[in-house]
DNA sequence: GAAGGGCATAAGATCAGATTATGGCAATCG
DNA sequence: CGATTGCCATAATCTGATCTTATGCCCTTC
């Protein structure tokens, strides 16, 4: 049988009290119960720890010997409880954060830069810029505890994006037409997506490529895909020089917003609901907890947003 | 409330297992036993340390912190179970003995000279020289852990030597009086104290120094007390020169002989009876046993000799 | 969609471990 | 000295921690 840890804790308050009586007090018990943890730690070795005198008890060579390490255990025993409370009062922490190219650029410095106004918070943020697929495969393998991502609304044929996932809605953004400025004039008024059948288009290069070529063919015409790139400063600077048309979301264009660009709300662009995704009881951690609260309420107003979405029944337990 | 170490333990192999099945295996328990365990700990420290999934379980960050400490405190108990291991097969271990000095210089080294062929034995002995009162002393004030002390035989009105401590009876021996070789013929045929009653005497200046005093009032006279000194050789030197005459136990003149001296029994010398002391329940510590039984055994013969005396009612639990 | 593996929960059962009560020894004090 | 006090060991209970048995739910896999 291995050494009861408890035991060695024991053996070190009689010790530095003095006597089996003295130590027991210490720990709020009485004396028999020390006393037969002690015998039960010198029966388990088979060696006695202390010699029994009328003024107390003096540890022998192998009560010394298990008192180094009596002591090394009691201060491993404090720095994990002290250690694990700053975690929880988020003076120390980590949170590793993947986020699409535009919310990096956006929501998430502005998030942040809230958290880091909070006095006495020590969390340290490392952040992974990941399309939303990616975003979630990091979360999969344990390379990032949040994903910030995208989902196009109202495509509720398309697979949920994180199944057992833990949802966090952040905003909604509008997914507005590029055109430039050359052509503004000529596109005034209520449009439809049908209006620019015979453009030249932008498309990105992930699941936006599929929802658009989607929403193009709902709308009867198949789109000339002439570049194709996920970059919103690439696909704005084409824009500009006429070379094609496209559609970019709200906080691409807050980050970068060309001058020669003009946008346009169509009807038929759905929106993107921007969401926060963690694995499940990842948001009882309390570092990322924050961040998760942090990244909420820098949306706050900005869009419409909701309470975190049940985890798809978690089997972590709750913590009260 | 402070962190159940054994819990932590728990932590460790379930995270090495990679699942609470799979440590609740290895620790020989249910599943349940073990998930009440992380749960608690994580209710004590209010933070969560894993996060469930279909295939196991991953750590948190506070679940890694605690992790280091759990690796930590179970070295440290593998090593303190190792350390008392060595303590008792011997392999390790101090003992500190306080002899007199003609002990010192006959049956103790012989003594451990016999330790010293076990294979194996890795035990550091530390002699030190006090005469008997000294070295009960020694042993009072745990600055020794076993006394070979003296003790006149039939002496029974003095106080026993030491009250409430363990004795080991190793041997007796005769004392003997000292005489000049140039008076050897003078002093042929059974011998009486009565007859050195005008002689210069050499006294001890410990206890032998009052029981010989004693003896000699016995046999009816006072003794011209010329020189005081405990020191053997210098007793023989003396008495060699015919300065005076003196008595002195055989492991003395084991230890050191000088030719010009004769001895010779006398009736009323009683002899010493010559014990190993330490203080109750030492004589169970592995390493203090090895070197009592080595002293015994080297006694063996030379003597009479007894178990070791009952301990006076130590309060010593028995490690069966 | 059936099977398997993993976790949580509830309800018993059991064993460790704490308390109360008592006795004996040693040291201290009137 | 005898009484008192402090210390430890032991025995006998008793309670509460903790381990098990028995389920249910979820996810993943075939």
């Amino acid at each position: 049988m291995a050494i009861d840890p408890r035991r060695l804790l024991i053996l070190n308050e009689v010790v530095e009290a003095g006597s089996i009586t003295a130590g027991a007090r210490r720990l709020g018990w009485t004396q028999p119960a020390v006393t037969s943890h002690i015998q039960a730690l010198e029966q388990s070795l088979g060696v006695p720890l202390l010699l029994r005198h009328a003024s107390g008890v003096t540890p022998t060579e192998a009560g010394l010997a298990l008192l180094n390490h009596a002591k090394a255990v009691a201060a491993h025993l404090d720095a994990a409880a002290a250690e694990t409370a700053e975690l929880k009062t988020l003076q120390r922490g980590s949170v590793r954060l993947a986020a699409f190219p535009s919310a990096l650029a956006t929501l998430v410095p502005a998030a942040l830069a809230n958290l880091r106004q909070v006095e006495g918070i020590g969390l340290e943020i490392r952040l992974n810029e990941a399309e939303p697929a990616a975003a979630v495969d990091a979360l999969a393998q344990n390379e990032a505890d949040i994903a910030v991502v995208f989902q196009h609304e109202g495509d509720l044929s398309a697979p949920e994006l994180a199944p057992g996932f833990v949802h966090w809605p952040l905003m909604r953004e509008d997914v507005l037409l590029l055109l430039p400025q050359t052509r503004v004039r000529q596109a005034a008024g209520p449009l439809n997506l049908a209006d620019f059948a015979d453009e030249n288009w932008i498309f990105g290069r992930s699941r936006c490529h599929d929802h658009l070529v989607d929403l193009c063919h709902r709308a009867g015409f198949s789109p000339r895909i002439k570049h194709e790139t996920d970059d919103y400063v690439v696909v704005q600077a084409l824009v500009a020089q006429g070379l094609a048309i496209s559609a970019l979301p709200q906080s691409a264009l807050a980050a970068h917003r060309h001058p020669q660009v003009a946008v346009r709300p169509l009807a038929e662009l759905t929106g993107h609901a921007i969401t926060a995704v963690c694995r499940p009881g990842a948001d009882s951690v309390p570092s990322v907890r924050a961040v998760l609260d942090v990244l909420r309420a820098a949306c706050r107003g900005r869009g419409r947003q909701g309470p975190a979405q049940q985890p798809p029944a978690t089997r972590q337990p709750a913590l009260t």
